[in-house]
DNA sequence: CTCCTTTGTTTGTACATACAAATATAACAT
DNA sequence: ATGTTATATTTGTATGTACAAACAAAGGAG
């Protein structure tokens, strides 16, 4: 509203600017589910990867990414480890690579389940199942529209 | 709650994690203030810090870390740009440093507002009113106990 | 069959961020 | 005055993420 440059509105403009207030809740979630994740080794991220590759055996990189919304470079980045390791095998067929389960991956999914589900019980501590909800469905419409922002951009 | 490999939820794991809710709305608004913010040369995060120093001058770090929520070594390296280019000069005093104000760094402080101005408008495209109330007033509560919890853990 | 385009993946590079350890200075106790 | 503790900052290192450019393989057009 103003540029005057000493007003006291510090908190009000930071506290009610999107991109801070969620960058903020997110680093915070996120060291909640370091938490959560560390006793299986993996970052969030990676155990979701693995997670979703246990279950959908087969699926391409490309389509995980979209799954996840994480860019097609993320997605490589994130399998170097998991791959080395053993956790996920890629499989090539021409051009296409096909992300495959190993018996070590498939072994850590119970586990991941488990961080998981505790993962859930920590946000118990923090709000109510109600509040949960409701921040989750806006969250969701919010990430809805701004998809079609995009998909509006490229036509 | 079911532990088996195959079901068909990743959809509803994914949706309903807080974790990774939060994870990408805050990438997706992070692009959109990326692009708002772009123009003043600037990423959000820089232009805020100068934002706050140009506002209250001769601030010392650790305070505006706690007020950007951000640690003190990010605050460090987020510094050592806008230092570099003149914007926000060190002035050690003792053990304390304060940060101040540059002619450079003032001259940007009308041209960091207006893309923020503009940013709240590009959030108008996505979201009413209401609902950005609605999901900042929830996340700031959230924050809130979130922020008590590490107290807590601290006691 | 060769050239061009499309599609999926990887590589190089950069950024915001954090943690842990190091450093520097001040403050306090004896 | 000396040694200890507390506070603020920096440095080294690592992570997740992205973008742009490179690469590779496939499929069409001529």
């Amino acid at each position: 509203m103003s540029c005057n440059y000493e007003s006291d509105d510090q908190e009000c403009k930071l506290n009610g600017c999107l991109f801070f207030t969620s960058t903020k809740l997110a680093r915070e979630f996120g060291k909640i589910a370091d938490e959560a994740f560390r006793k299986t080794g993996f970052s969030p991220s990676h155990a979701i990867l693995l997670y979703h590759v246990n279950l959908t055996g087969g699926i391409q990189q490309k389509e995980i990414g979209e799954i996840l919304h994480l860019t097609p470079s993320t997605i490589t980045r994130l399998l170097e480890r998991l791959e080395r390791k053993g956790f996920i095998a890629k499989k090539a067929e021409g051009k296409n690579v096909y992300l495959c389960t190993t018996p070590e991956g498939l072994a850590m999914q119970s586990e991941i389940i488990a961080a998981w589900n505790q993962l859930q019980d920590k946000y118990k501590d923090v709000l109510t199942e109600e509040e949960t909800r409701r921040f989750l469905e806006i969250s969701n419409k919010l990430l809805k529209s701004l998809d079609n922002r995009k998909s509006d951009k490229k036509i």
